[in-house]
RNA sequence: GCCUCUUUAGCUCAGCUGGUUAGAGCGCCGGACUGUUAAUCCGUAGGUCCUAGGUUCAAGUCCUAGAAGAGGCGCCA
């Protein structure tokens, strides 16, 4: 291929005066004249200015929305208002016509419900554009910040041999005929006869395994696809999802809360300084759409809610003291809770979390040590025997985006409890081991990334945060 | 899985208590235009009113069932 020079580099460089040649597709062509060209580096599109005289009219009429277009020519000032620089084209190649009556994307606003039937092709909106390069600073970010620290990146296993996970409703994996399933004597399901010669599934999530590396390498930490296949149909729940799980050795629950906190404020700093012109473009988005909603329902703009989740500190309190906030809160007094919060133990429902976070504190809030009866297994036991180190972080407009627990490091307790649960104690003997020998205090979280990505963006279906979304009757390409 | 709402032109939508030939903006197509910024101006074309059944002299509009989509709840990350 020809040299190319991507339009992020070049408005960077500012190379004026120089011969160059950008490659991409055509957004609008106005004027018979300007072509408003982008090819995804970044945002901005860059103006190329086509010389009439030095063009058939056949080329002329074949740039349009969506053609992929190689112009070559010489960079200067622009003389016109809306940018700073513009491609002067003495060569333009169409590489890919795209037939106007039947592109589907036309210069205009589109619907996000639009777009998503249209799937495919939503990577070439501004908006798209910008959702998925903030997704991947944001991976970056994570990466980074971890490595920084001390962790390693570790993998654990997409198919997974255990089914004690407990995380929710799992993905079968086979290879057996499903027209000629082979059975045993007594009619069950031959899985001997199966690729593993066992049953397998899809992960639900990574930390039991990363459980074992942090009890050897110390700070260790997964980022990975797990899968659950709840039929849940709501805009913060998918089929596949990313999820990133630290584990470390020797630390509790505040190491682990502290964790937490310095990364997400890491990592939204980092996508404030290195996408910004994104952000920006998606504030002014949500801004618009703000302005149809009345008063009281509108959220902090983008750009400033990120900003204070940077500079302030997460709210930290008890699941008691909620409760107590909760129970004798004016909604609750006033019954406007549609589960009201009358008894100790229960589970904090939607509405209740959304009151804490959007009306009470107005800022993140980690709410510590759940009742023992509403939390998994492996979170460790406090010493009032009632609750259990665990913490959940939730946040304005989405509510859960990370879940972890200091994990019970003595094992007579563990069997106590995994016998309570119905945890099958022999199937587990390679995750007891790391409490048989050379048990230590420990902790991690799971932070789903695209609850991240949904935070972070301003969007408010998790379908619009992932390129290729899975949900109950939906796995589209 | 449960509840609510939506479905009218390529897109976004209007269409009142049922009543002639179903409308608008944008897009597309044709024309004009060498400084435009979702360009602008002029002109044309474009509809299985989601599907099936029903009520009625008459259904885009009312009823029943189904399909698709959205939002809320539960499960959670």
């Amino acid at each position: 291929m020809n040299k190319k020079t991507r339009i992020s580099r070049l408005l960077k460089s500012t190379p004026e005066g120089q011969t160059v040649t950008i490659k991409g597709w055509v957004r609008t062509f106005r004027n018979n004249q300007f072509i408003a060209l982008n090819d995804g580096s970044i945002i901005t599109n860059l103006q190329v200015v086509v010389d009439r005289n030095n063009l058939s009219e056949d080329t002329l009429k074949r740039i349009t929305p969506g053609a992929a277009i190689a112009a070559t020519g010489q960079l200067i000032a622009s003389q016109g208002h809306g940018q700073t620089m513009e491609l002067v084209a003495d060569k333009i190649i169409i590489t890919g016509d795209s037939n106007p009556e039947t592109y589907p994307l036309q210069p205009k606003r589109h619907s996000l419900e639009f777009l998503r039937k249209n799937g495919h092709l939503r990577f070439r909106t501004n908006t798209f554009g910008a959702i998925f390069r903030i997704r991947h600073h944001l991976a970056y970010a994570i990466h980074k910040f971890f490595n920084d620290r001390g962790f390693y990146y570790m993998n654990t296993p997409i198919i997974t041999g255990s089914d004690a996970e407990g995380a929710g409703e799992m993905f079968a994996v086979t290879t057996l005929d499903m027209n000629n399933v082979p059975k045993t004597e007594d009619g069950q399901v031959d899985y001997s006869k199966d690729f593993f010669g066992k049953p397998t599934n899809l992960t639900v999530s990574g930390q039991l395994e990363a459980e074992l590396a942090a009890t050897a390498l110390s700070n260790v930490y997964t980022f990975g696809p797990t899968f659950r296949a709840e039929n849940s149909n709501t805009t913060r729940h998918l089929a596949e999802f990313w999820m990133v799980e630290p584990e470390i050795a020797f630390a509790d629950l505040n190491d682990d809360m502290d964790l937490a906190e310095n990364m997400l404020q890491y990592v939204i700093g980092y996508v404030l300084e290195h996408a910004k012109l994104d952000l920006e473009f998606l504030a002014k988005r949500l801004e618009n759409e703000e302005k149809n909603k009345p008063q009281n329902e509108r959220s902090f703009p983008l750009l400033e809610k990120l900003q204070g989740i940077v500079e302030n500190q997460f709210e930290r309190i008890t699941y008691t003291q909620a409760f107590d906030i909760l129970r004798n809160s004016k909604p609750n007094k006033k019954g406007k809770f549609k589960f009201p919060v009358k008894e100790w133990g229960m589970d904090l429902q939607s509405e209740h979390e959304r009151f804490l976070v959007e009306k009470k504190f107005k800022k993140p809030v980690i709410i510590t040590d759940y009742p023992k009866g509403i939390k998994a297994f492996y979170m460790r036991m406090n010493d009032d025997n009632n609750t259990v180190a665990a913490m959940d972080i939730l946040v304005p407009g989405i509510g859960e985006l990370v879940g972890g627990s200091q994990r019970e490091e003595r094992l007579d307790i563990l069997l106590k409890r995994m016998e309570e649960m119905n945890i099958p104690v022999e199937e587990m003997q390679w995750y007891l081991d790391t409490r048989v020998y050379g048990s230590c205090p420990h902790a991690g979280f799971g932070l789903g990334f695209e609850r991240l990505v949904l935070f972070v963006t301003g969007m408010t279906n998790i379908r619009d945060v992932i390129p290729f979304p899975r949900f109950p009757g939906s796995a589209e390409f």
